[in-house]
DNA sequence: ATAGTACTTAGAGTCAGCTCTAAGTCAATA
DNA sequence: TATTGACTTAGAGCTGACTCTAAGTACTAT
């Protein structure tokens, strides 16, 4: 597979992918013999994972220290296991974060709804 | 209330307080008479309203916009509904985004647990 | 064989969102 | 009175995460 079609299929641009490489989010992908980027079924697993987390809001930084411990072997299953409990935390409080704002933007559209409907005429208006 | 005061109270820099007023992200703030802004309770509020939506991850140009909105007064009741229904529906994406990575983290969490119990120990490694 | 297209690289540029610096004002204390 | 400390400003600098540029190579179609 070569960098446009994963492109496609990831819907990521292609520098992004060379960007992940280069910075060793995604393990060295194998060349031809021109050197040119062929994608096979491990590049593409660690491609769709990086995306995962990044949607997510996982630090390149932090992708990139899980990777090098991941190449490392299974003496650092340790290790990693308290990275991703570290970054299951911060998508807790993410998500908690995100419940309260929600919680507030549905009241807010609630009342402003009722503001066009007539009911609330003298809203006294605060943020 | 003083700048310093504020910035402990919501746990933000006196920087980052100047940088939304000077963005517009929050009124601005009354000052004394030496130029000094002297926080009332409106300005409090705007700023633990702006805080709660920056935890979120609503773009400054956006919350510029509503406040922006905002002190138009009541004509822009729809405008501003219409702005928060958009951002509510980023948020759930986003809450999906971190529902589905933390699916993904735990799934993988409890794989090197049982690793590191020796339950598995031929485990096929993949991202 | 010439043009077009897809790839390659190193490195520069961009953007959001702060964060810091420098130079200055003012009020309170030693 | 001198200094300390909290405030002020404009504007420069920083960080994370891309995104773009320039210059070059290789294969394909006319």
């Amino acid at each position: 597979m070569t960098i446009s079609e994963v492109s496609k299929k990831y819907n990521l641009t292609a520098d992004t992918i060379r960007y992940y490489e280069k910075e060793g989010l995604i393990p060295k992908v194998p060349r031809d013999k021109n050197g040119i980027r062929d994608f096979d079924e491990g590049s593409c697993g660690w491609i769709e994972f990086i995306k995962c987390m990044r949607s997510a809001g996982l630090e390149i930084e932090t992708l990139k220290q899980y990777v090098s411990l991941f190449r490392q072997g299974t003496a650092t299953v340790k290790e990693r296991k308290i990275l991703l409990i570290e970054q299951r935390e911060k998508l807790l409080k993410k998500q908690e974060d995100i419940k309260a704002t929600l919680d507030r933007l549905n009241y807010k559209i609630e009342k402003y709804e009722e503001i066009e409907k007539g009911k609330l005429k003298d809203f006294t208006e605060k943020p």
